[in-house]
Parts: C-alpha cells; sequence; structure tokens
DNA sequence: ATGAAAGCGCTAACAG
DNA sequence: CTGTTAGCGCTTTCAT
C-alpha cells in the first residue's frame, strides 16, 4: 500500500476516502451536481474527517477568482495612527467580506505616490485579488486610471475628484453634519467661527470647507479662520494655539477631525482656555476617544462601518459574487451634541 | 493569425513576444540559468512591454508558497479602534513584508472565541497564507495547539501563557519599563499609587501587574489600588472616577495603555482634579495621542513598529525566506517622562 | 448518476 | 545553453 504523503490532504485523499472521484467530491462540496444522499453524507464525513478544503490557490488558478479583496493605504505608519477611522472602515468592509469567504489584503506604503502605484500594480498583475477598495480620494487622483488600465475592478469610499470614474460609495445627504454643526453653533450665539482644515489634497478639504463657508453665509456670517493644518496632531496644536493667543480670536472652531480636535482641546487647556465657556469646539467622525474626553466631544457623524460595509459589498456585485441590487443605506452625516459646545462667551 | 483573448496575459504571451519557450522566460525572470545577455534583454523587453508578472495563483500551487502572511484580530471593532497600538504593530510588519514581497491578510473577526478559530482554519486549510503572527497572548491561548494542528508556522508577538510554545518575539529588559514608572513615581514622593489593568486574560496583563507590585515592594509598599478594567475607555473612566471620590484616593495611577490614561485624565478633569498637581498619571504604549492631551503624558514607550518587524521577519525565517540569523533588536520598554507626573500633592 | 480527462499558469527535470 | 514535458489541486465538459 503506497504511502501517501502526510501533509497536504488534497482532494484525491477525500475522494478515495470516501470512495467516490474527485469529480463527485468537487461537486458535491459545491453543490453543483446531484447525488444520492448517501453519497453526499459519506464526502461531507471524509472532508470534516481529514479536514480537508479546497486549495485557495488551485481553486484561483482555475477560476481565475482569488476571494480577496486589497487595499492600499499611503500613510506613513504614524498618520495612520493618529487618524484611526481606517480601523473602523476596516471593520466595515471585514464584516461583509468575511462571511462570503472573502479575505482583506492589506497594503500600507509609505506616502511617495509610485509606492501605493506599485502596490497596485502587483496586486493586479499577480491577480492577488479581485478588486480593491479605494479610500481617501485626492485631488488629481491618478489611481482611477491606474486600476482601469489594470482592469481591476473597484470601489471609492468618499467623494471622488472629479465626474464617476469608479463606483463610488458615499452617504446621501453629505453636506447636512456640516451644515448642522455651523447652525448648532450660531444658535449658540457664535460670530466669529473657524475652521480648521485637513491636508488640501483631499478631495473633502475643499469639500468640507466650501460646505461650511457656505453654511455661514447664509447667516450674513463669514469665516474667522480658515487653518490649513494636517492629520498630524502636532500641527493642529500648535495652529491653535497661535490663533487663540491674537486678539481676533475665534469663539468656535469646526476641525476636519476628531484627532484634530482632540489636538485642539489640548491646544485650548495649555493656553488657559476652557472649552466650551471659552471656546466651542466640534470635530468629525465620531471616534470611541471622542467620549473619553473631557469635555466630552461634539462632533460630526460619520458611518465609517456603514460605508466599508456598503464598499464590500458594491466589489462583491462587480465581482458578481453578490446579487446585484441596491447598497445598503449608509447613515447619513449626522452632528451629535455633547459638551464641547456652549453659548458664545460674553 | 490566431485572435488570443486580449485579457490575462500570461507567461506564454511573453514567451511568444520574446521568441523563447515559457522555460526560459520563467528562469531569465527568476534569475536562475545562464541565458546570454541578447536573450534576457529580449524577455526583460516583452515582460515590461507586456506588463506582466507570474499569477500569484500559479506559482503558489506550484510552489506551495503564497507569499501572504496572515493576522487575525478577534476584536470587536469598537475595541479595536480604541486600542490603536494595532496600527503601530501592523505598520511594523508591513514594513518587513512588503520589501519581500509578501502581502498581509487581515482578519477582524469577533470576539467569540471560535470565530477567531474557524479564520486561523480556513487561513491553514485553504492554504491561503504561509504563516501567522499572533498577538495578544491569552491566558491558556489556545492557538498555539491549533496552529501546530495546522501546521501553520506562527510567531507571537509578546509574552507565551507557558512555556514557548510557538517562536516569540518581544523585548529584552521587558519589564524594566514598568519598574522605572514605579521607580518615577517614588521618587516624586508618592506613597499611594494605584494601577489599572486590562482585561485578565491577557497574559501581560498579571505580568505587568506582578511587576508594578513587586517594584512598590522594593521600597516597602504595596498598591493603593488594583483596578481591573478592559480596554474599552468608558469602563476605565467610570472606575477611575469612583476612586477619585473617595477618602483614601491614590496620589498616582498607572494605567494599562494609553488610552485608558487618557480616560483616567478624563475622569480626573471632570470630578475637578487637576494633573498632575492633584493626581499623577503613567500610560502605556506612547501612542502618538499621548502627545496631543494637556497635559502631555508620561508613558512606558513600547517599540511596536519595531516588534512588527521582528515578528514578519521571524515568520519569513521559519519559511526560509529570510536567511537564518539574530533578529532586529526590539527597543525595551521605557519611561518617557512628560507632563502627567509631577510631585506628590501636600 | 457518476467518472475520465483536459487544462488553468507556472516551474523543475530532463533532453537535446 | 535552451526547449519539451509533466504536474501542482481543482473544476468542468463530455462520456458512460
Amino acid at each position: 500500500m503506497a504511502q501517501r504523503r502526510t501533509d497536504r490532504v488534497t482532494i484525491s485523499d477525500v475522494a478515495a476516502l470516501a470512495g467516490v472521484s474527485t469529480a463527485a467530491v468537487s461537486k458535491i462540496v459545491n453543490g453543483k451536481g446531484s447525488f444520492p444522499q448517501a453519497t453526499r453524507d459519506r464526502v461531507q464525513r471524509a472532508v470534516v474527517q481529514l479536514n480537508w478544503a479546497p486549495s485557495a490557490a488551485a481553486v484561483a488558478l482555475r477560476g481565475a477568482r482569488t476571494r480577496a479583496i486589497g487595499m492600499v493605504a499611503g500613510r506613513t505608519p504614524d498618520v495612520l495612527n493618529s487618524d484611526p477611522h481606517f480601523a473602523l472602515l476596516i471593520a466595515g468592509i471585514e464584516s461583509e467580506l468575511a462571511p462570503r469567504d472573502h479575505g482583506l489584503l492589506l497594503h500600507i506604503v509609505g506616502e511617495q505616490p509610485d509606492a501605493a502605484e506599485r502596490a497596485y500594480r502587483r496586486l493586479a498583475t499577480e491577480r492577488r485579488v479581485d478588486g480593491v477598495i479605494l479610500t481617501e480620494s485626492r485631488v488629481g487622483d491618478p489611481r482611477f486610471a491606474l486600476l482601469r488600465g489594470l482592469r481591476l475592478p473597484a470601489v471609492l469610499v468618499g467623494t471622488p475628484w472629479q465626474s464617476d470614474p469608479v463606483p463610488t460609495v458615499r452617504a446621501a445627504e453629505q453636506d447636512q453634519g456640516m451644515a448642522d454643526a455651523v447652525e448648532h453653533l450660531v444658535g449658540l450665539g457664535h460670530r466669529r467661527i473657524g475652521y480648521v482644515s485637513g491636508p488640501e489634497d483631499r478631495v473633502h478639504t475643499g469639500r468640507r470647507r466650501a460646505v461650511f463657508t457656505e453654511a455661514l453665509a447664509r447667516h450674513g456670517l463669514s469665516p474667522s479662520h480658515l487653518l490649513a493644518s494636517d492629520f498630524a496632531g502636532q500641527t493642529t496644536g500648535s495652529l491653535v494655539e497661535k490663533v487663540l493667543a491674537t486678539a481676533d480670536r475665534p469663539s468656535a472652531l469646526v476641525l476636519a477631525n476628531d484627532m484634530m480636535a482632540l489636538a485642539a482641546l489640548a491646544a485650548a487647556q495649555r493656553t488657559g482656555r476652557q472649552v466650551p465657556r471659552d471656546l466651542s469646539l466640534i470635530g468629525h467622525d465620531d471616534l470611541p476617544v471622542g467620549h473619553l474626553l473631557h469635555p466630552r466631544l461634539t462632533t460630526v457623524r460619520q458611518d465609517l462601518a456603514g460605508l466599508g460595509r456598503a464598499a464590500a459589498l458594491s466589489v462583491l456585485q462587480q465581482l458578481g459574487e453578490e446579487p446585484a441590487g441596491p447598497l445598503p443605506e449608509v447613515t447619513p452625516p449626522q452632528l451629535v451634541v455633547r459638551e464641547s459646545t456652549g453659548p458664545a462667551p460674553g
């Protein structure tokens, strides 16, 4: 009796144990043909007993589907870390991929533009993934063209740079949250309201600032300050410290994300201001950290997990893995009033 | 002339264009045989022109190597988010995998124990990855046995539960940071020092608490409080608020990570205490957020990126993808004194 | 209803 | 030095 290598159990081992052909095993496991219950049971038992599962490589080679989705984060570790919205997004993505037996192949590359491009290119040419999820839409984003050339299905989470070059998932009423934030502040009597934006190359940066400005304009107001920061909390901190030291300082500040708001809060405390007594603060995203601050952060909540779920489903639909149909609703950005906003001072 | 499908360029296309056999292409691309420069050039040109790269699936099927490493995070999205140390770790891992052309396949599953097990099992049986990186060593961790049964190479980042059941990467002098933290506090005159620990099922929880207690004992002191919290900042916040309301409250608190310290800081402020005047606080990990707080957080820095790098290299060595040899040094945990610690009150 | 056989794209033996 | 060939593990016609 021939001694097979004990490693690597294959479909043939299962077939042998069940006393059927490999073709039968394949069909039964994939629910294809129609077999007598007895046969099906024998095969199922053999599968379990041998702890067998089809080799992903063989399946991929055969059918050209890898059952993996790619994601490339073009950020330095540090910045990635200080903007934890990624984690929420990824969790949402995974929650749809996992039950459908798809994996998420993650690449964190530096900020050099060609590093990201190389990563996408390899994902495509090596056929490691069936599709990719794009985040952090940028001005003049070169990835759409690249991915199209690579014929790699993709979804963008967020606002595309120009026309819809690639399927996109985003919340309806995208701008309402920011508009509400401004209303809230104005309603509290604030007149000197500033905005601290993130990196200029992000598409949403310009957009949110525009919404902010327009919302103020509806009250005959204009921004007291338009500060350009980045995602590094340090920058925001020193920027805000500087502004608070001036005579025409704002009584309220809206910031592009919660980590920046956290930095602003510290800056305020450092310069002896109290929040919200001397300065109101509104963040963006509603990251868990906002609850942990004192005062608790008023913020514009984004349904990051929902966006992740919708994005995953969207690629899956493009791949024909998921029946076409409307994507699940993503909850629109929504103002969550907590403790960091209050009446305008004196 | 036969019209090939325009899609999916394969090695045969390259071979045809270069006028050689597929074997020649394979060898030249992989630097195996020895060929005249002219041939090599023709092949290289064809590769570039066709934008070809070997199909990962075919290579994997052939060689049984997928060039991917797996990681399973058994956490709920929210908890994952509030403990961003993952991001730093992953960044470290990627920084070694990427240049060696390996991917990181990430699975975020819930906290149900069997979810993680299923994930590992599938990673192994479907042969989606060549090895895995384990984090968050737990008491009675069932993963070692599982992975061994699955014959899936693995490394653990952190302290194993018992004997070394699986290769492990960690810093030398693991306990020095915590010991220094206690020294620092005692040196500042603190006598009532408490510790707020994370989930009991983590191996490091008991260990760090023990080191804390021993370090105090060297000064004839014992912990004023030993609080058992979890990673949800909320829990820590209310725990700390409660303790601060008592008469025998601590004058200093050491916390199991920086997010918990952040929560403690807010709790202190909420109950009208000033840090560090009324209460000194020491965190753990040195996450970027610590810089952004006011006061800036004194913390025990962990070289998370270094751990990630070492872990990646360690699996790669097990796989024979990387020459055996000593792993890079991981910087030992180190006390970073900033502003959240000060002289004991009164 | 079930099995034999071809072939997905690649590489390692083996010929020439 | 270079090409032919076999086969990795699986699925899918096509026969039986």
